[in-house]
DNA sequence: GGTGCCATGTAACGCGTTACATGATTAT
DNA sequence: ATAATCATGTAACGCGTTACATGGCACC
């Protein structure tokens, strides 16, 4: 629901055709995730026949461009104002990977994590290179850096979960010697900072 | 993508039918991400058509049971090995929302933020509340206490970075009075561990 | 005269959701 | 009896992707 509701704010700044709506909508998000152009029109479409956006006329050099209604500001409005819910985000393909990996006998889970381990790590070095050549956010520049930054705390939040199933899966699955006690630095590490302990301000 | 992986995992532990799926999936996860049961039936016959399983003839009692195929088992080998890419994910739709809304002109953005911070304190809360009635995974309850736990570093990720967030805007769009050179906790905090300095193991 | 960018689309397909329909068995 | 659960499906639709097709225009 992301492109539609994407496509009415930046219709809502003022009137573009489509080929302009994509260029906006990867600068506004720097390109992360690419918007393929026919989907565009196609989103355009639907938008026009539930009267979110109304089409101009084509202009001489055959363009076409669209303006927001009073409808589709309202649908921008609402879109703003509530949250995004748990119900809202698609199943996470991690999770569910790593969890079926837990309950299937054959397999060997920790290589598993390992393998997106390194492959985390190395998303979360791109990332934070990518940071580091771009800083100092101007007022144009804002909005797409906090969408790196976005990219760069999930990653290091899937890196301190793989962390954390790493030693979950090995205290339940004994990885070679069972009870040997020795001092599992990971057993009381849980979430160091629990935020749920701060006012709702 | 989850859902026909998911499906081949299940069914890699032993043949099972349609309904049969959907309880044992929700199981595995935790139900957090509830399952269509007319889904798991259109996969099924996807994931037969392609030759993944193949459909056992309907018992006494009407059930069909699916088995995985060599093509399956193969299928499933590379899904559990190939580690989960920035490009295989859907875009995060909260990303693309502050995004926008940082440059839509009229809009009151720091109450977009924090009514998305709301909701989602109240989120991990809930998350965290589930995490105490449930504790020490036994081995077949640890597959979906991971997802749980999966879900509340995501929470808490996203709470840091609509800190993150808000301290951005304010920096760029001076809320009130512009240079008032009052010390801003946030000025410096950004990502406190940078787990890029470890060593990749 | 190509190559590449601007600009607009269509077609085919998979994934995902909601809603609807149909029966059998089980429990109250 | 009837309500819930088991069990299997179909229909319609939106979102998303890849691929393909069409033209104008500029640059070399």
């Amino acid at each position: 629901m992301s492109i539609p509701h994407g496509l009415l704010a930046l219709l809502d700044q003022r009137p573009m055709y489509g080929y302009q709506l994509r260029a906006e909508f990867e600068r506004a998000t720097g390109a992360t995730w690419p918007l393929n152009i026919g989907q565009v029109y196609t989103t355009l479409t639907r938008l026009e026949r539930d009267g979110q956006v109304v089409g101009q006329a084509t202009d001489e050099e055959g363009r076409q461009r669209y303006e927001i209604t009073a409808v589709g500001r309202e649908t921008l409005r609402t879109w703003f104002t509530d949250p995004v819910t748990l119900g809202d985000r698609p199943r996470d393909e991690l999770a569910i990977k790593l969890a079926l990996a837990a309950l299937s006998p054959g397999l060997d889970v920790q290589a598993v994590v390992q393998n997106q381990r390194v492959a985390t790590m190395q998303r979360l070095q791109e990332l934070t290179r990518l940071k580091r050549d771009a800083p100092t956010p101007s007022a144009e520049d804002l909005a797409w850096t906090l969408v790196l930054d976005n990219l760069r705390y999930m990653a290091e939040a899937e890196l301190r979960w793989l962390d954390h199933c790493e030693g979950a899966l090995a205290r339940v699955r004994p990885p070679t010697a069972p009870p040997t006690s020795d001092p599992d630095p990971d057993a009381a590490s849980d979430l160091a900072t629990d935020p749920t302990q701060e006012s709702l301000r």
